[in-house]
RNA sequence: GGCCUUAUGGUCAAGGGGUUAAGACGCCACCCUCUCAAGGUGGAAUCACGAGUUCGAAUCUCGUUAAGGCUACCA
């Protein structure tokens, strides 16, 4: 029999990265079966309508590489695939129950029918058929129950989770057809997933609860469930440590968010198939047809798995190195928009050192901050490793201030400029390096060496940046500030005047 | 409260009676490098607790505890 698994959100508006991962298994199981993949849209709550929404289900299945075979906007020979399309099916098939003797009317208040605290307090199920008759012809307001055994039990196998037996008696008379003549999502479910042939029901393991209820209903109906595979839920930590249930307020948990945030689909996806699933190999990076082909039901995990960006950062960084440069190149243009201009004419370059330093590309802003935003800090020209302290710091700063100032702001005539100085004093170069770096970006982690940090201010902005380092070193150590000799520029003196300038500041 | 489920390092997790209890992220150290990053090498860190079964328990059983879910005319 061929498999058909299904994926049957809500629209919400937008996809939570759980929904996503429940859609992603099913997906992956059917077609390593060499199944179908459904769309169905669960939208039986009119109070929960939500202007697009269907788009972002579309759109998300579609980024996310998960090609439904039937659906809404793709047809099949089961539709309708929309829930509140189908309202004539579900009133046809309470009604059967009702007639079978598995379900019946009730007129209660929906307000009034707790029964200290548990469920409904099963006022109409034993109405004579009389009465029953009588309130429907005067047109009062219905829904129609589950009648559920009152003794027994009740038993399902799930697929991951093992075998389940509960007490009918724990189980309540819950709602099939509500007021409005829509069904619930418990009778919904049941309805379409047999009409739509389904043989796997894959969801999130918040269902258990309601399997035996829904088993039931197959009974009652005389049709063989499908087999059901429930998911672990992906929680996420809160502020004090305690977890909850992914959420909002732990980051961004909608695909799109992240999506904006600067991560790729294809890392996204592979980073949460391992979430609830081990593939039993050492493999971590997986392409989708890789996780197609090794996916098991035998992987999934039953304990809940809290989601962790810093790992998912890790897979970022691994797709994004993997990307070839210009692509790359294209999809940070978005993210570097707030940045000096400066990095735009020189993006070309820059975005190289980008490439292999970022992990997502909302990265970008904070790694090139520095361009824009300049605060000199003395104490970073104190560099143990280096044997580096202030006063040397300074006096090698002060040496390379003219020869900076004469040569060309091209990165190799840089690297090479100042590799011959350090030769030329038998100084390690990274001693000579470091300062002037620091000097130029006031941070000790930059996107790129000295040179690169140089080339990428230009000439002027670099220069300007030294003396005002050097004029900072000099207060520590009780000197003067610094003026450079008046000959210093060779080839422009109004960006020297105007160097003088803001030095008095 | 009742019912259901789960429990291996900080996180994802393998292991299902005998293992030095894998691997990955993160963290730390070292190497490499002009700084980072990347890469390489190494390290710290785990079987929730208590009984039982057994020659032997992370592994099986029971209990406890903790966490999560359900208990809607939401899905």
């Amino acid at each position: 029999m061929e498999v058909r698994t299904r994926f049957a959100p809500s629209p919400t508006g937008y996809m939570h990265i759980g929904n996503l991962r429940t859609a992603l298994f099913a997906f992956l199981f059917a077609k390593h079966h060499g199944g179908k993949f459904i769309l169905r849209i669960e939208d039986t709550d009119q109070k929960r309508y939500v202007e697009g929404a269907t788009d972002v289900i579309y759109s998300t299945l579609k980024i996310a590489h998960l090609k439904h075979d039937e659906g809404p906007d793709v047809g099949g020979d089961y539709g309708p695939y929309v829930q509140s399309e189908r309202k004539d099916i579900y009133q046809k098939y309470a009604k059967m129950l009702v007639e079978s003797g598995h379900a019946y009317y009730c007129f209660c208040d929906p307000d009034e029918k707790e029964d200290q605290g548990f469920g409904y307090n099963r006022h109409c199920r034993n109405l004579s058929k009389e009465e029953v008759e009588k309130n429907l012809s005067e047109g009062k307001p219905y829904v129609i129950r589950q009648k559920i055994p009152l003794t027994g039990t009740t038993t399902f196998h799930d697929e991951v989770y093992g075998t389940i037996t509960v007490e009918n008696e724990s189980l309540d008379d819950q709602v099939l057809l509500k007021r409005d003549g829509l069904p619930t999502y418990n009778f919904a479910n049941v309805v379409d997933d047999h009409l739509m042939n389904i043989t796997h029901v894959i969801r999130g393991k918040e269902y258990i609860s309601s399997t035996p209820k829904y088993q039931l209903l197959y009974e009652a109906f005389g049709w063989t469930p499908p087999k059901t595979i429930h998911l672990s839920t992906i929680m996420g930590r809160n502020e004090d440590g305690s977890v909850s249930k992914l959420s909002k307020r732990h980051g961004s948990v909608s695909f799109n968010n992240l999506l904006e945030e600067g991560y790729l689909s294809d890392a996204i996806v592979n980073y949460i198939s391992l979430l609830g699933w081990n593939p039993k190999s050492e493999q971590e990076i997986f392409t989708l047809d890789e996780l197609i082909k090794h996916f098991d039901v035998d992987g999934i995990v039953k304990s809940d798995a809290i989601f962790d960006y810093k790992k998912l950062d890790w897979f970022n960084a691994q797709y994004i190195q993997k990307l070839d440069h210009e692509t790359f190149k294209k999809a940070s243009m978005p993210y570097i928009k707030n940045l000096p201009k400066p990095l735009y004419d020189k993006w070309d370059f820059a975005s190289t050192l980008a490439q292999s330093r970022i992990n997502k590309f909302s990265d970008i802003e904070p790694l090139f901050a520095f361009l824009g935003d300049f605060k000199i800090d003395t104490s970073l020209f104190e560099n143990k490793k280096n044997k580096l302290d202030k006063l040397q710091s300074r006096n090698i700063l002060v040496k390379i201030f003219p020869l900076l100032a004469s040569t060309e702001f091209e990165v190799d005539k840089l690297n090479n400029l100042l590799a011959k100085y350090a030769e030329q004093e038998q100084m390690k170069i990274g001693k000579l390096m470091w300062p002037v770096r620091i000097a130029v970006t006031a941070h000790t982690v930059t996107p790129g060496g000295a040179a690169e940090m140089l080339y990428l201010l230009g000439k002027l902005e670099s220069l300007k940046r030294i003396g005002e380092s050097i004029t900072a070193l000099n207060i520590d150590l009780g000197e003067p500030p610094f003026t450079p000799e008046s000959n210093t520029f060779d080839e422009d003196e109004a960006a020297f005047m105007e160097y003088l300038l803001s030095l008095k500041k």
